[in-house]
DNA sequence: GCCTTAATTGATATCGATATCTTTTGGTCT
DNA sequence: AGACCAAAAGATATCGATATCAATTAAGGC
């Protein structure tokens, strides 16, 4: 009895509150709301005005419930990439389709094989469209799978997409580039590299957006600093030690990502090799790993959480489409990456 | 038009046709779903089988539109956690949140003005109750101002749940206590401990459990082996550099979390001490960087994601309560830790 | 065996937003 | 000025699940 329905309105605010408020229907608020073109001036302007002061905000589940968009399910298969990674493009997918109204299932696979058995379910499951996250993006059995039953399927950072599917991405090239351009202004002539897993597309793309930075600032590839990892901590570990052990190692350390970046920054730790003092360290992905270390990473921030959110409304427009029987093709989507100058890279020692 | 509704029934199986096709009224169905006891066996039976046959999954939108629950609104406030620890707080929640039809609104502040303004936004925008996640789930002014205008709080992974306030957390004391045990039986003697930040109740509750831990195996405590930390890797970085470098370091090194413990690897690492041939490490939380580095470390796992959504659910609980003015106390749920062992504990050398 | 009570089941209204259809409005063309 | 038509606004039906109340059945009690 304490907290009877306190406040100015009863609770909730709905659309036709807001409608009451503005003496209009609540068709024409959602109208309004929608962006829907027929709505004259000073109606909307008055619809506006109810609604701030009423502070109205949607009720997205309800909206979802509308006739025909009832129940989109999306799936996200994913092998086994990065823990945190992951976790990233689901909390941006999540978010976003709790906005949509849709649901996400979440769905683990290894092998071949055991990708079949995952479509399978997720068939059976009645998904209306399927979001890869790498490395599964750039398996071409899987798109083909999916595809062949009609179920729309979205890349989200392959460096080079399928033909067929849509996808979210950023420019691996240019991100690169930039990385490594920012390493050669800081007077760095001895750049080691570390490569990423050759399975993946972005590996070999950010490899060639290195090279691309090297021959802009006129200096040669030194083939004994280019060093294959895996992008994980373990193959940044071994790589940074490899590097790091020679006689002359290099000034600075390019790893295709974050994790390997860190195992690089363990072994220097290790070496007593200061910070970037005696030696500089960038990754690639802008990771939480890249803040939690010390120092925080120099690193190219990949807008994971975007990339999540994008990739759910960018499938369920697809679906959408398909589901109305208007004519819809991939769609793809190139997001903004952002050079972090964090405190792992300096000027070249000397 | 090639994809025009194909499958068995026309796009996706409601509750309805699940009671038509076990001959009840919808309203059955319902019940049955939600395992409301007033179901005779045999009509749960015809109903569970339909579900079956028909692949029948609910529409999670549609139900949150459901009489008197619409639109509920739960805020998560937050200063300044781990980037990866709130995101899996994150994933948890939306997912729950998305089930229950509820909307998350994240708020960040810093300071205690800024966490004024805060709530005072939280207030504004119409919020029934708020999720504080470490460190703020200690603040007692946050917790007043919030439940002064009578919204309920839920103070996430606190060691200590401050009064009034509903709490989802772990048992930090048994958790320590029981990695303790862990390192005793490998034989570990001289065990170091690193201490977090002094401002959190987990803190201190931790280093209880391992004194404890350390009196059952009849060790007696060297001060000097107990370092104090900030959680951070920083402070890992330089507990580890302190607890190596001394000339009798310990066999074991027990940090307070997962990130001091990767920034007392990290050092390891560098002083090519091999893990965990000559030093055991282990951490607590295991958050995603426990699994990322190499040698995966050993933790005390914290369901972080299951208490992101149970969070959620419970405050969700409450705020119904509330609103339909039946008698509530906050409810306090003490969830399961799982000790992992992985491969940074050994047995104590020689 | 009849009546009261409790346990089951069903019928109907509802939630919030939108699709769709209908009515009204306002303007243009001859 | 009358007819006609598109634009604008409203009325109503709908989505899927559940709350609520009514109807039915079963179970005891004397």
């Amino acid at each position: 009895m304490k907290r009877q329905r306190m406040s100015d309105q009863g609770g909730t605010v709905t659309i036709h509150d807001v409608a009451r408020h503005a003496g209009v229907s609540s068709m024409t608020v959602s109208r309004v709301i929608n962006k829907n073109v027929n709505v004259r001036e000073p109606l909307r302007e008055k619809v506006m005005a109810s609604i701030k002061a009423l502070k109205y905000t949607m009720n997205m589940a309800a909206r979802s419930t509308r006739a025909g968009m009832g129940g989109v399910r999306i799936g996200v298969l994913y092998s086994h990439p990065s823990a945190s990674y992951l976790n990233e493009v689901m909390l941006g997918g999540l978010d976003q389709a709790a906005r949509l109204g849709a649901q996400l299932l979440l769905e683990k696979c290894g092998g071949l094989q055991s990708q079949k058995n995952a479509v399978n379910r997720l068939v059976e499951a009645g998904v209306d469209g399927v979001i890869l996250p790498p490395p599964l993006c750039d398996s071409a059995p899987t798109v083909q799978m999916l595809t062949r039953v009609g179920i729309p399927v979205l890349a989200l950072a392959t460096a080079r997409p399928l033909p067929e599917v849509s996808a979210v991405r950023i420019d691996d090239f240019q991100g690169a580039l930039a990385l490594t351009r920012h390493l050669t202004k800081l007077g760095h002539k001895r750049i080691g590299f570390i490569k990423g897993n050759p399975t993946h597309t972005p590996t070999e793309v950010r490899y060639e957006g290195f090279l691309k930075g090297l021959s802009e600032a006129g200096i040669t590839l030194d083939e004994g600093l280019v060093v294959q990892g895996q992008f994980t901590y373990k193959s940044g570990l071994e790589a940074g030690r490899e590097l790091l052990d020679r006689k002359d190692p290099p000034t600075a350390i390019f790893a295709s990502n974050d994790d390997m970046a860190a195992g690089v920054m363990a072994v220097a730790h290790g070496l007593k090799i200061s910070i970037p003092e005696q030696l500089s360290v960038c990754g690639f992905d802008d990771t939480p790993v890249a803040s939690t270390i010390w120092p925080q990473l120099t690193t190219v921030h990949q807008p994971i959480v975007a990339m999540g959110r994008s990739s759910v409304s960018t499938i369920f427009e697809r679906i959408k489409e398909l589901k109305s029987g208007e004519p819809s093709r991939p769609v793809h989507q190139l997001m903004k990456f952002t050079l972090m100058d964090r405190d792992s890279t300096g000027p070249a020692p000397k």
